[in-house]
DNA sequence: TGATTGTAATTGCACAAGCAATTATTGGCG
DNA sequence: CGCCAATAATTGCTTGTGCAATTACAATCA
């Protein structure tokens, strides 16, 4: 109970700073941040709709404005998807790519600075794996 | 990195889901929760707006407004504070006590069920340590 | 084939949250 | 004392989010 009562607040404060440094620094909101990174994550920089959202963390509605935003922005845009007429990919862009190259190592910096900083490396190794459990145990993937 | 972002989306989808079971078996937001946990932990049942702020996960403004809400639903009253006239006190009103009475059992519950029971002893010490440390880098109290 | 059921994504709507500006009050300093 | 900076809380405005309903398409099965 303590310590779900910890994490939930260092969580929050932290994500609460990185979005904060990250929108000033880059205008970029960590969501953003974050759908970059899920598709530069795979090879051809695309994902469906569904598979983003289940990844980032955002609803389904949520996903499609985000997209939307991020399409004027010309950080993806969206392509049809032949094989299931309904579904579409979010397709990283080249401007996207570069963008989320130049912000990883900022925000790698700052989880470092605020985060990892602070503890060693068997810490780190018990917080993954308890985290996992608690994943697996919540069909979390 | 791996640890802070399985961290991230585990807390993401578990206050999700703690979330939605609060509201729809007593209406309760998590926030308004945190706000009558935090009372209820004083000795007199009041605090600060701006101290209740900080041990919520909310901005000012946030808490004015959800206060707003609570002070409807019956659960807190504001009082003026006579020391310093610019300050309001919180108050958990009997109603309020009474209700996080009933729902309390009902959190702890899921929060064992979800996340306390995939963790063993030494897992809970080790992750309350480290959660510490980050805390405590963070001027997190 | 045609109807029914299921699924992908979007949209309407309402609400909660934050930032910046505002109001009311306090405290310091000449 | 009177002015000015600092602080507590609130309010105006904008944005992001989720839920429920909707649209478009797919899949199954008689």
């Amino acid at each position: 109970m303590a310590a779900w009562e910890a994490m939930i607040r260092t969580v929050a404060a932290l994500l609460k700073k990185f979005d904060r440094e990250l929108l000033e620094s880059h205008g970029l909101s960590l969501s953003s941040f974050d759908v970059l990174m899920q598709l530069t994550n795979t090879p051809d920089g695309r994902l469906r709709m569904q598979n983003l959202a289940d990844s980032v963390v955002l609803s389904r509605s949520g996903l499609t404005r985000l997209i939307d935003r991020m399409e004027v922005a010309g950080l993806v845009r969206r392509e049809p998807f032949p094989e299931d007429r309904r579904g579409y990919h979010a397709v990283i862009t080249d401007e996207g790519r570069q963008l989320y190259l130049r912000v990883r190592p900022v925000e790698m910096r700052a989880i470092q600075e605020h985060f990892g900083r602070h503890l060693d490396y068997s810490d780190l190794l018990g917080l993954s794996a308890a985290l996992r459990k608690v994943m697996a145990g919540n069909d979390l993937g």
